[in-house]
DNA sequence: ATAATAATAGACCGGTCGGTAAAATTAGGC
DNA sequence: GCCTAATTTTACCGACCGGTCTATTATTAT
């Protein structure tokens, strides 16, 4: 729900009456809304990191291949859900970073993350000659994560694939050798 | 306020009292908050379109320089809101595509005008000779408009430039031929 | 068995939401 | 100067918001 309606669009008794849980059982676990949210980001985020590994790091295939094989099923569900789910890191930094430091604080952290991932997977990819060697891994894994996250809105807003397409490919593009 | 709080984050009352506007009036004028905001929103595009004029064509320098210094003032005001802002049409775009068709048709046109003055300017910086011919500038154009909403959610998130000056300078390494 | 704690349950709270109603005021055409 | 239409003003609406409250039921430790 936070992925379609975003964060402030979602409410909270909109969630319990979903999974039905009655609302003194959440205010039990949860502290308020925003710590909700915090929760889920989290989630979110060990999410991404499993197919990090997954896909990054354990699948034996050429560099540019887990590249992709990462990023096609990190995005499988905005396909599939007809463009109404985007990236709850994105979604939430877009939203909330100038309102709730708690929740600016828990998507940087996401961010970093991700640029992590991607940097750490470029310096491999260069060590092992897959990847160009003139590229700075850092530089190259922020601008990588901009635009995956800007393909993402171009493709709930136009809900089509294509930016997520071009993403991917021409990301290959600017990594190989 | 629509850009600091999000289109669900901003009330009209608030908006009202801001702007000292009676409720009455406003409605007189609008059918709804969600009309308000397509008002909002093309006034928007047609800014961007005004400094896509103004320093993507008329800007007599290297198409290159134009690239830069397009960008470095349209996203100005995000580093000088101590990045509390960001770009409507993503903002809108990420929050609603999947709750409003109208606001998401919208912000579907306003990404074709970016997407269309950066092709048509890589169109001609090949012609030019100033950019590499190998790019495709429907694709170049599609991948800049990414990673420029993305390098905006980054910025906010981070509370810092660097994303945006790594999506310039990384786009201008991109573009050269 | 019992005391203490954890968890469930939903009625309830003040406040705000987007939007409406209808009267009061202003402006413009004749 | 007068009628009409445009605009302003504000009180008001039901719905919903996030969050609290208290009572009750399970669970656990003693």
């Amino acid at each position: 729900m936070f992925l379609k309606h975003s964060f402030q669009g979602t409410g909270i008794n909109q969630v319990l009456k979903e999974s039905k849980v009655p609302k003194g059982s959440f205010y039990h676990f949860f502290p308020s809304k925003e710590d909700f949210a915090l929760a889920v980001l989290e989630n979110q985020v060990e999410h991404i990191k499993r197919y990090g590994q997954k896909y990054l790091e354990e699948f034996n295939a050429p560099y540019l291949d887990r590249f992709t094989a990462f990023f096609e099923n990190l995005m499988k569900p905005i396909a599939q859900s007809d463009f109404c789910v985007g990236c709850l890191v994105g979604s939430f930094g877009q939203e909330m970073a100038a309102l709730s430091p708690p929740l600016r604080q828990a998507t940087s952290g996401g961010f970093v993350v991700l640029k992590e991932m991607i940097r750490d997977f470029i310096e491999k990819g260069q060590a092992a000659g897959e990847i160009k060697g003139s590229l700075n891994p850092e530089v190259g894994a922020v601008y990588i994560v901009s635009a995956m996250q800007g393909s993402i809105i171009m493709a709930k807003v136009e809900k089509s694939s294509e930016p997520l397409d071009i993403f991917i490919k021409t990301s290959v593009g600017m990594l190989m050798a």
